[in-house]
DNA sequence: CTCCAGAACA
DNA sequence: TGTTCTGGAG
């Protein structure tokens, strides 16, 4: 089925997505840190968290923590109060705990033995901050290619093999750092659970918006 | 593969 | 109130 796909729809989707993707930028603070420590915690922090939920909890953690013995030494660290989720708070504890013992990896089979990091934080770790190629996998990406390519997708599509390698396809090579921001920002705002379809500039070949005009499920 | 947390949603 | 979601872990 998507071997067929044609080349074209390809392209057409990666240029777009690019170029909606440097025209709608959100300068979160933890896309600009030098600090990795920092960007590893703000992966945690933004795990089905709301991005503008996190940006002060953020800007305070770092304040308080410049690296990961601060934050151990704190012996009632209360990060994920405001945010929910607070189990979080101990696995970020594990995390710094083993940064104290080792550099930050720069490869995904390393970064993955890291507690609470997993495929999409060392993807998202290596891509963003680092700019080594890596495919971001997450359920927003899940969608919009389930959508736009026109295949139905279930809660296990991210860990079928196909859907790897398509993804892997779609990511470029050269300009994957601006293509995985572009996704991230553009599932945020537009390719949404709930479709923008009337401001997508991509619906034009989108299969889901085709389906939606005739009135199909 | 299944299970989990626990917030968000219906 | 029950169900769904989702990245990590077993």
């Amino acid at each position: 089925m998507l071997t067929q796909l044609s080349n074209q729809k390809i392209e057409f989707f990666q240029l777009n997505l690019i170029n909606w993707g440097s025209n709608h930028f959100v300068d979160f603070p933890w896309r600009y840190t030098e600090n990795h420590w920092h960007a590893l915690a703000a992966e945690i922090m933004l795990q089905r968290t709301n991005a503008n939920q996190v940006i002060n909890v953020y800007k305070e953690f770092c304040e308080k923590y410049p690296s990961p013995e601060d934050y151990i030494d704190d012996k009632a660290p209360n990060t994920f109060n405001s945010l929910g989720l607070k189990w979080r708070e101990e696995l970020l504890q594990k995390l710094a705990y083993f940064l104290t013992l080792q550099e930050i990896p720069k490869n995904k089979k390393e970064l993955i033995k890291l507690p609470g990091v997993g495929e999409y934080i060392a993807a998202a770790f290596l891509s963003l901050h680092l700019n080594i190629i890596a495919t971001i996998i997450d359920s927003n990406v899940v969608r919009v290619y389930g959508r736009f390519f026109g295949f139905p997708t279930d809660s296990e599509t991210r860990r079928k093999k196909w859907f790897i390698e398509f993804a892997n396809k779609l990511t470029p090579l050269d300009n994957h750092r601006r293509y995985n921001y572009a996704v991230i920002d553009f599932t945020r705002e537009i390719c949404r659970p709930k479709p923008q379809c009337h401001r997508c500039l991509l619906n034009k070949y989108c299969s889901f918006n085709f389906r939606e005009k005739r009135g199909e499920k």
